[in-house]
DNA sequence: TTGAATTAAACAAACGTTTGATTTATTTTT
DNA sequence: AAAAATAAATCAAACGTTTGTTTAATTCAA
C-alpha cells in the first residue's frame, strides 16, 4: 500500500503545484486533497521541499534521453528529425500539462538553487542536441542559415505560450475565453499545434 | 515623501515576486529591501494581495493601446506593422523583464480569479488584433494562409522563453550557463532576438 | 493644530515539521 | 501453523515559526 500512496502524493502535489505553485500549496491542502494524513508527506519524502525535487528529479530523466536517440537514428534527414522532435515535444507537453507547469514555475522562480541548476543543465543538452542537428543540415546545405538555438526557444516557447493556462489556450483555439473547454486532450488541437510549428519550421529553414 | 514611497515599494515587490514569486515574498522581506516600515504595505496598498494587483493594474493599460495604435495606421503596409509589433515586444519585454516574469507567474498560477480574468482579457484583445493584421494580409493575398493566433503565441512564446531566467537566455546566447552576464540590457542579443523572430515570421507569411 | 506618515509591538491564523502512541504488515521463532 | 517479535505505516495532537495584518503611540509636515 506504501507505493502506491508514496506516487498518489506526488500525482496530488503535481496537481496542486501547478495550480496554485510551490509556496501557495500547503501540506495541510495536499494532505486533505490526496487523503492522507498531515505527516506523511514528511514521512516519505522528509520535507515540503524534497517532495518538490523528488518530482522534478522523476521526471526530468525521462526527458533527457528522447532528442539523442533521434539525433542519432542514421535513417532519417535532418528535417525529418526536426519534425519527429517537434511532434515529440508537443505531445509529452499536452500529455502532462500540470508537470510542465510546474517545471516553468522551477525555472521562472529560482528559489531552490540546486534544483534550478539540475533543470537547467537539462535544458542546456536540449537546446545543444537540437542546434547540433541543426548545423549538420546547414553544413548539408539542405537548411538555410538559421539562429539555431533562438529557433528551439520558439518551438518550445509556442508549447509553453498555449500551456499557460487552459483559459489563455482556448483564446488561441477560438479567439475567446472558454472555462468549461480542456484543449490539452483534444486531438484535433495537438495536431493542428504541430501543424503549425512544422510548417513555421519548414519556412525558417528549407530553400 | 509619500509618493516615492508608494512607488519605491511596488518597484521593490516587482523585483522581489520576479525572483521569489509573490508567495514566496513575505512583507518583512518587502519592507527590509524597500527600507520602509512593515506596515507601509498595508498603510499604501490596504494588503498584500492588492499591492499585486496594483502592480498589475498600473502596467497592463500600458501596453493595451500600442497594437491597436499601429493597426489602425493607413501608412504602414501588413508586413511592416509586424515587424514594428515584434520590436515593439521584444523591447517592452526586454526592458522591463523583472514586470513580465511577475505577469508570467500570474498567468501560470490562477490563484486571483479577478485579476486573473484581466490579464486575460488583455491577452485576448492583443491575440485578435494581431490576427486582424494578418487575415487583412491573407486577404490581401500578401500573406500566405497561416494560423494566425498560433504565430501570435509563437512571437511571444519565443520572447518568454528567453526572459525565463537570465541563466537560461545565456543558454540561448552563448550555448552555455552564464551566471554573471546580464543579457536583457544587452543590445547585441536584442537585435538578434528580434531579427530571428522576424526572419522566422516573415519565412512563415511571404510567398 | 490638524492630518498624514511612520513606527515598534502585538495579534491571531496558518505554516512546515515533529512527536509519541497506535494500528497494520512482515519476519522470526517456537 | 500459531505465536511472538520486529518493522513499517498511519494517526491526532502539539511544536515553534513565520505569515499578513492591526493597533496605538509617535513623529513629521502643512
Amino acid at each position: 500500500m506504501s507505493i502506491d500512496k508514496k506516487e498518489l502524493i506526488m500525482q496530488t502535489a503535481i496537481s496542486l503545484f501547478s495550480e496554485k505553485g510551490f509556496e501557495g500549496t500547503s501540506i495541510r491542502d495536499l494532505a486533505q486533497k490526496a487523503e492522507v494524513n498531515i505527516a506523511m508527506v514528511n514521512y516519505y519524502f522528509g520535507s515540503k521541499e524534497k517532495l518538490f525535487e523528488a518530482i522534478v528529479e522523476e521526471k526530468v530523466r525521462y526527458i533527457k534521453g528522447r532528442i539523442e536517440d533521434l539525433e542519432n537514428d542514421k535513417n532519417l534527414t535532418e528535417i525529418e528529425k526536426i519534425d519527429l522532435i517537434i511532434e515529440a515535444y508537443v505531445n509529452r507537453f499536452l500529455s502532462y500539462p500540470d508537470f510542465h507547469k510546474v517545471m516553468e514555475q522551477e525555472m521562472l522562480v529560482s528559489q531552490r538553487e540546486d534544483l534550478h541548476q539540475k533543470v537547467i543543465e537539462v535544458v542546456t543538452q536540449n537546446i545543444n542536441n537540437f542546434t547540433k542537428i541543426i548545423e549538420k543540415g546547414i553544413r548539408k546545405k539542405v537548411f538555410k542559415k538559421v539562429d539555431a538555438p533562438l529557433l528551439f526557444a520558439s518551438i518550445i516557447g509556442t508549447i509553453n505560450q498555449v500551456l499557460k493556462s487552459k483559459q489563455i489556450c482556448c483564446v488561441y483555439i477560438f479567439r475567446e475565453s472558454n472555462k468549461d473547454f480542456n484543449p490539452y486532450s483534444n486531438e484535433q488541437f495537438r495536431k493542428r499545434l504541430v501543424t503549425h510549428i512544422q510548417q513555421m519550421v519548414h519556412s525558417t529553414l528549407l530553400q
